[in-house]
DNA sequence: GTAATTTCTTAATCTAGGTTAATCTTTGTT
DNA sequence: AACAAAGATTAACCTAGATTAAGAAATTAC
């Protein structure tokens, strides 16, 4: 368990290796996302300060998640630590939470929907990351973001 | 923790419920589900012999999801444990993977590729609920999964 | 400070999947 | 067996968002 500085651009986990590490960003961003089979990127989570970022792949299992840094950041690296020890369950349960709710929007919401509710949960992120990336995180083209930018601008 | 026998159809936990309980199934089927607010039902997960359900809520906040009865099933109800007592974390960890392909899926594959892949996963559920289901936890209409499964059996 | 690269926007066109509605099939009930 | 109810299929039409492409704006690099 070490504190790292990392600079913008480091990738600190690729796709496919194993016993990964779990990061926890004391300032700086950090993302981590995929590459699906027709070379799109597609972003999974963005972690500020104070979050904690990983994949979820148990210490033997293959990662499926790339991390990399969007800023330049400060990181305590924690080694993974599946046995029974007194781990705390409770970030990992709100992660649970968060990608329940992830799901359910995805399902459910059109990406105008998806967009209000990510600006009104992240509005810090918004400016700190450029436009494809929050698209990205949606699940649309930039494209269509910016479409949906347009549209709002012009009801109010 | 107690050993209950639930019919067909029995709704276990409701949207909106506070301390609720994590159920281990048995024998038989569960699932959860959402209603959006276009009134459209989205199922969440099914939960054959063998799985574990629960809304991801700790004991002070409200559950987003509901959970019932699709076979008359034999299920183990457990009280949520948030404490740092000694909670298995495996299983936790193992739904958080889950949850995380399910994302990567629904941002990076369409229908039919989701389809596939569910029923290379999942081969015993097929039959054992409704296409309507099916296509509600692929995320589409039962309409779009017929059509799906028409081009898979004229392309063979 | 200017070139080079990356990002954002706009517009035209295309397509996967949604909607509606009618018909057919299966399952459940008495 | 006969009816009712739930589920599945089909077809015509519609729409959100993808794709392609080209230009404008903003960043980054030298």
């Amino acid at each position: 368990m070490k504190q790292i500085k990392v600079k913008k651009g480091t990738i600190l986990q690729t796709v496919g290796e194993v016993d990964t590490k779990v990061y926890h960003v004391k300032s700086g961003l950090l993302r981590s996302y995929t590459i699906d089979n027709k070379g799109k990127e597609h972003i999974f989570l963005f972690a500020p300060e104070g979050w904690t970022i990983a994949d979820s792949a148990t210490s033997e299992e293959k990662s499926e998640l790339f991390i990399d840094a969007l800023e330049d950041s400060l990181v305590i690296k924690v080694k993974k630590n599946i046995d029974k020890e007194k781990q705390n369950i409770k970030p990992i349960l709100k992660r649970v939470l968060v990608l329940q709710k992830r799901i359910i929007m995805l399902m459910s919401s059109s990406a105008i929907e998806r967009y209000n509710h990510f600006v009104k949960t992240y509005p810090d992120i918004i400016q700190r990351v450029p436009q494809k990336m929050i698209a990205s995180y949606l699940g649309i083209t930039p494209e269509a973001l910016s479409k949906i930018k347009n549209k709002k601008i012009n009801k109010s």
